[in-house]
RNA sequence: GGUCCGUUCGUCUAGGGGUUAGGACGCUAGGAUUUCAUCCUAGUAACAGGGGUUCGAUUCCCUUACGGACUACCA
């Protein structure tokens, strides 16, 4: 590749980052690293009436907490500043109007009333409305008027918007990197809106000039902006302009049921599909940040979904994922968003963690509910229950036998308390209380050779023992726990279930 | 409706003219830890249908079906 490599990421501010725009950005990340490029961030937010407080904050907040940050945007290596369309504003007419002078562009001046109106009646016939070359020159445009009588109905003030004079007739061959030969006939398009009449560029115009003036080398987006690939094409050739080139990404599907991934889902099957936590008025949707998920998990489920290097490796880390990563190798059919695997992958993150870091994000938690333990024993404890966990919030249930006494016994479990067990668990007292060297192997060692010496069989101590420290039949190996929660409290705990079972 | 894109186990996917169609998640069973989870081992399960091309198609071409995106002065 002999272009330097910059590609972008550029959302709408119209509300938190959906996990399909993260896989997006992520995408853009990996093609920038990979080629030794650069990945920058522009935010488009050509549509006032769309614009959400917040949004945009959120979406940079989102991109660092995944690890995925773009090297330039606002307030960052501002080397094509400013990054935010709406203070490009400026920029953006005067485009237009070159387009409009070299004759690839027109002035319309139908209200949107009379479009809608348009629209109505071919659907009532049946047919579907489209501006284009077959009526454009039956409609209230440049095209059938004067040019003084075009110049004096703009200056009295009357509405307009500048539309693309789409070529009539002529196939389009285009590439795109993923999906390769892609064909389009010019005289099935419409001529799209470039400029609206509130001063405002559309999406189309301030994308191509944007990424024109940014010299953006490869344009990589969701599947959703496809079709309008040949009337980008078209833009860049109008302006005289080297296109970039286009990959298109396949779409994250529900896990369940047809369709895109939406907000809904995630609601309704208990998973995030934000990044981060979002509150507005219709509520708090939930953000795999407060979830629990690493981010390095997040990522990792996600370049997953799409593609892959051609191997049977599944996990990454971001810096593999750099250097592995291929966008001819992006799968072209859109990939079901799979909760389970997704869980999966934070609990192999989980497992690698290491357990001081684990100890910090748990200690927290203990907090809260009242408890204050040594850093080292936390560590301990964390070490024995984090191969059972997806999320350190899990914790708690898992290790909560570590700090209070079972208040209740498992009901099946205690079927196994018999007759003779009470008099059992009473010599396994008194074994405990002659141990000095009070650590799990120590204490293992001895009970089992009380246990042989009396011929005793295992299942009818362990299994009694266990359900006095533990209240179930669960956990990790019960003389770690001995050990952990000590001589006095194991003692007080078999003496607790004699009187209670 | 029109335009474009797509279709390998339930899901994510590998493969690509001749393969026992491979892996992972999930699920099931066995082993192991006297528990649970992890772990190991095994099992389950797929080339959407129909036509071509070919000695041979899951792989190439056409077509049907199905799915998706787009079809705004939204991005």
């Amino acid at each position: 590749m002999s272009k330097q490599v910059r590609v972008r990421f550029a959302p709408s501010p119209t509300g938190p980052l959906h996990i399909g725009g993260v896989r997006t950005a992520l995408f853009n990340y990996l093609f920038a690293k990979k080629n030794s490029g650069t990945f920058y961030l522009r935010i488009e937010d050509t549509d006032q009436n769309r614009f959400v407080p917040g949004a945009e904050a959120y979406i940079m907040e989102a991109l660092e907490w995944l690890g995925i940050a773009p090297d330039e945007t606002i307030g960052k290596n501002e080397k094509f500043a400013p990054y935010r369309q709406s203070e490009r504003k400026h920029l953006y007419k005067e485009y237009a109007d070159q387009l409009i002078n070299s004759n690839w562009a027109y002035y319309a001046f139908d209200t949107a009333e009379a479009l809608d109106a348009y629209r109505k009646a071919d659907e009532e016939q049946g047919k579907t409305f489209i501006y284009n070359h077959t009526n454009r020159e039956k409609l209230d445009t440049s095209l059938v008027i004067s040019q003084d009588e075009t110049a004096r109905r703009i200056a009295a003030g009357e509405h307009y918007v500048i539309r693309f004079k789409t070529p009539v007739d002529e196939t389009l061959h285009l590439h795109d990197i993923i999906r390769g030969d892609v064909k389009f006939e010019t005289r099935l398009l419409d001529d799209k809106v470039l400029f609206k009449s509130d001063g405002m560029p559309t999406y189309h115009l301030a994308n191509i000039v944007d990424d024109h003036l940014m010299e953006t080398s490869h344009v990589i987006r969701g599947e959703e902006w496809l079709p309008s690939m040949p009337l980008h094409v078209l833009l860049y050739r109008a302006f005289g302009w080297e296109a970039p080139e286009f990959a298109h990404l396949p779409l994250i599907l529900k896990p369940i049921g047809n369709g895109k991934l939406s907000k809904r889902d995630g609601d309704k099957l208990g998973f995030p599909v934000f990044p981060l936590e979002w509150k507005s008025e219709e509520g708090i949707s939930s953000g795999y940040r407060e979830k629990g998920f690493f981010p390095e998990a997040v990522i990792n489920f996600l370049a997953l979904l799409g593609w892959n290097d051609g191997t049977d490796k599944e996990l990454y880390t971001l810096e593999e994922l750099v250097d592995a990563f291929d966008l001819s190798r992006v799968h072209k059919a859109g990939a079901k968003f799979d909760p389970e695997k997704n869980k999966w992958f934070n609990h192999q993150y989980l497992i690698k963690q290491n357990n001081e870091d684990l100890a910090k994000s748990f200690a927290p938690i203990l907090e809260s509910k009242g408890f204050t333990i040594d850093k080292n024993q936390l560590t301990k404890i964390v070490s024995l229950i984090k191969e059972r966990a997806h999320f350190v919030s899990e914790f708690w249930d898992l290790s909560d036998f570590f700090f209070v006494a079972p208040t209740a016994y498992d009901e099946k479990a205690s079927k196994n308390w018999k007759a003779e067990t009470p008099a059992l668990m009473q010599e396994l007292i008194s074994v405990l209380e002659e141990i000095t060297d009070f650590t799990s192997v120590n204490i293992e060692t001895l009970v089992k050779d009380w246990m042989t010496k009396n011929e005793i069989g295992m299942g009818k101590v362990m299994q009694p023992f266990r359900l006095s420290l533990v209240g179930a039949l669960k956990g990790p190996h019960l003389f770690d726990i001995v050990e952990l929660i000590g001589k006095e409290e194991t003692i007080k705990r078999l003496q607790k279930a004699i009187e209670t079972l």
